[in-house]
DNA sequence: AAGTGGTCTAGACCACTAT
DNA sequence: TAGTGGTCTAGACCACTTT
């Protein structure tokens, strides 16, 4: 067993940081944040090599595991490459790489003052379009809502949705949360869904959804088609948002801007 | 040397998957899409626990940090969440934690047949808002550029960006790729940048836009607004895109459909 | 042959939760 | 007190690349 001895992280003079084994962040976070704060600093820049795990291993005092975990983060966050047998690279800016979440989403449906105003709920037979959507026959009997979604009182998206209808079981729509669509943004209540696809487009308002969005026809809107899916890889739910586009932007970052996210807890870094 | 013995991994008569150590894809991996697999079938369902570390390493016979890794593994996958001293259980469906990924710019711009062309090169005096974006002072020279970037000879985006104008060191552009973005898009050649910001929102083509990508006034289009630092952290180029939405879709997916890579028919190996 | 990334083992300690 | 997640150790083997 270690026994605890005074052992020095760093060398008397030398200012390298290194592992603060009092400190609340794990080891592997404070190293995998060294290097990233070394990544943004320049001091390895796109291309170079940065040290192996052995090395890190080795000048840091922790386990080949923990240095190991460090890169693997770096990895995930795409930040380096790894080629066995050759090293670990750091990777160029490459805007592809870059993604964004609906976070933005969230602020908008799932702040305070969020209301929901039925337009429409009724059954009707599935159109050729609906009925290759949601996989039931031509002509089925399927559920049809229309809804705003109101901040304020005043109509920030305009909702279109297609239900399968099946009458052995209870209806879909109650188990999401019919009245509020919470159940979607905040994760409470869809125990039904297993899975769904998303489509993000750019779209003009009609005549119609500007009228119901207080805006005017022809301005940019976003529009969100989903479809989701059951357990039994059914599809349950077809439909889309429109949100116009004064209410609605979307960030992403690429690169690395310094040390950042953790398992638990901020990451506070040294000098 | 370790000696070869005949172990069954699964008992006869017991038809559950278990870890096929001759196999290709390594254990934890297999065992990540075995429990994505039983999610996806609803052994479990949203709110339920899953087995702990020690009952999966016991049950699949692998060592409790490769037990640990297929559950983290779950666990970045948004699939699972972990509570210290209770459990990990599956969570629900969530939509606002669906990421778009921006490689659908990849086809666009990253495909065979895509060319520049170049619509005005020149400096010019930063305006306030320029000069607010970039970080230089007002009327600082600052380089323009307007581009279209083709697709087999019609175009797909319009560019406009700015970059900070300094002798001293080479332009950017240069190392940027000036005759074809490449660089940004295949990741090689920005050594120079370190990070960016991007925005994402919707517009409608204005009249000189529409004629420059032989669409329609007031159609709808993507704005994709992007500013780059370098590793000093200034602002070295600020701009946008403009695409087209016929051109661009954004998707995503939330929950399991299934293991993300097949293949992992084990079955009974040596029973 | 040496170095490197990728993976795995068989434990261990700690903090937290539930009984 | 027992169970659980979170982390760490000090090795090990393999496949691959470079010298």
């Amino acid at each position: 067993m270690a026994s605890k001895e005074p052992k020095p992280t760093v060398e008397p003079g030398s200012t390298r940081p290194g592992i603060d084994r009092e400190l609340y962040t794990p080891p592997f976070l404070q190293l995998a944040n060294i290097l990233r704060q070394q990544i943004a600093a320049g001091v390895f820049r796109p291309g170079d090599r940065i040290p192996s795990e052995t090395q890190l291993s080795e000048q840091y005092e922790v386990s080949p595991m923990t240095a190991r975990r460090a890169l693997t983060m770096l990895l995930d966050d795409g930040l380096v490459t790894a080629a066995r047998g050759r090293g670990t690279f750091v990777k160029p800016l490459e805007l592809t790489k870059a993604t964004f979440g609906l976070s933005a989403l969230e602020e908008l449906f799932g702040g305070e003052g969020t209301s929901v105003r039925f337009l429409s709920v009724k059954t009707m037979p599935a159109t050729a379009r609906i009925s290759g959507k949601l996989g039931v026959a031509l002509d089925d009997t399927v559920i049809s809502i229309r809804r705003l979604l109101l901040r304020n009182d005043s109509a920030v998206a305009y909702h279109r949705e297609y239900l399968v209808f099946d009458p052995r079981r209870p209806v879909v729509e109650a188990e999401m949360g019919i009245t509020s669509l919470q159940g979607l943004f905040d994760g409470k209540g869809t125990s039904v869904l297993k899975c769904g696809e998303l489509k993000v487009q750019t779209t003009v308002l009609t005549e119609e959804e500007a009228r119901l969005l207080d805006a005017g026809a022809g301005s940019a809107a976003f529009r969100i088609e989903h479809i989701f899916y059951d357990f039994q890889d059914e599809a349950v739910s077809w439909g889309w948002f429109i949100i116009p586009g004064q209410y609605l932007t979307f960030s992403a970052s690429v690169g690395s801007r310094g040390p950042s996210r953790g398992s638990h807890g901020g990451g506070g870094a040294s000098s």
